[in-house]
DNA sequence: GCCCAGGAGTGTG
DNA sequence: CACACTCATGGG
């Protein structure tokens, strides 16, 4: 099955390969594979087009896609209130095409509470051993992610085995504290309620509980702040100190949309690490 | 082989 | 509230 979508501006590299999303792998065609609840889905731009390729038989494909790419984001509107910020209103304009995505909420509380003291390349391994062990088979190689109940039923051994260290208990606890039923009384929370609903979960701490909140839940206000972000508020806006008071920081200076802020400034900060064009800089 | 990672939990000052 | 220490492994 082919879709073709108007979402626009996207960059499916900038999108898909900054580190918001673990399972989604570039092809050497420049095309981008991943799974959207269930099928397996590949991207890949026409021009201005979007085009999307899915398992035959897939329902409301063209509207997953929607959903996950967040079609309805007024990227030009996001920029324009950000731009008030004289920091990122000089490199902003480039990233256009980076759009935050919004993930399942599972897929998104378990990968990001294994990213926990971990490199995206061993965090992507973690997430994809787990879809491969437990995940149903959509096609050859190719897996879903695991469902709650699914999951539930691997030991903390097993998990632990799987490569997963210590985060194996986290995941455990995570399968027999959480229910549907809680998931959908944490998509009505505000995003301060919902914050404090999912640190309460063992492993999941502020920056986690940002991260959740933003690509799982998005909630477009939240500011993960990782080693990353801390590099950035402090050598572009000399900011220091504890999670608390740079989350602080970071809502009264970006408001509604500092989620956008975040990933922005975490882009900036990576190619600047690796020695590539920089587009914010210190003053 | 060595170093350290999109942090969190726990204990102490 | 701020800091120090540990955590289990495997990419780079």
């Amino acid at each position: 099955m082919r879709f073709e979508l108007e979402i626009a501006p996207l960059d499916l590299d900038l999108t898909l390969g900054c580190g918001q999303t673990f399972r989604w792998r570039r092809g050497p065609d420049g095309s981008w594979s991943g799974v959207l609840s269930g099928d397996n889905v590949r991207l890949f731009k026409r021009g201005a087009v979007l085009v999307a390729d899915a398992t035959p038989g897939g329902r409301y494909v063209e509207s997953r896609v929607e959903e996950f790419l967040r079609a309805g984001d007024d990227i030009a509107r996001i920029q324009k209130e950000l731009g008030t910020d004289r920091m990122l209103a000089a490199g902003m304009a480039r990233m256009k095409g980076l759009r935050i995505v919004k993930l399942d909420e599972w897929e998104c509380l378990i990968s990001f509470i294994l990213a926990t003291y971990a490199n995206i390349p061993r965090i992507s391994k973690m997430v994809e051993s787990l879809a491969s062990a437990y995940g149903r088979r959509i096609s050859q190689g190719v897996y879903s992610f695991p469902d709650r109940g699914r999951l539930a039923k691997a030991s903390e051994r097993e998990l632990a085995r799987l490569g997963l260290g210590y985060r194996a208990r986290y995941v455990h606890e995570a399968c027999t504290t959480i229910d549907e039923e809680e998931f959908g009384h944490l998509r009505r929370m505000g995003y301060e309620d919902l914050r404090d609903g999912l640190i309460e979960l063992p492993g999941v701490g502020d920056k986690v509980a940002d991260c959740v909140c933003l690509f799982g839940f998005g909630r477009l206000e939240a500011f993960p702040i990782d080693v990353w972000i801390e590099r950035a508020l402090s050598r572009l806006y000399g900011r220091k100190g504890s999670y608390s008071k740079l989350r602080r920081f970071a809502s009264d200076r970006f408001g509604r949309y500092a989620g956008y802020a975040q990933e922005y400034l975490y882009h900036n900060e990576r190619m600047r690490a690796q020695g590539q064009a920089c587009l914010f800089l210190e003053q």
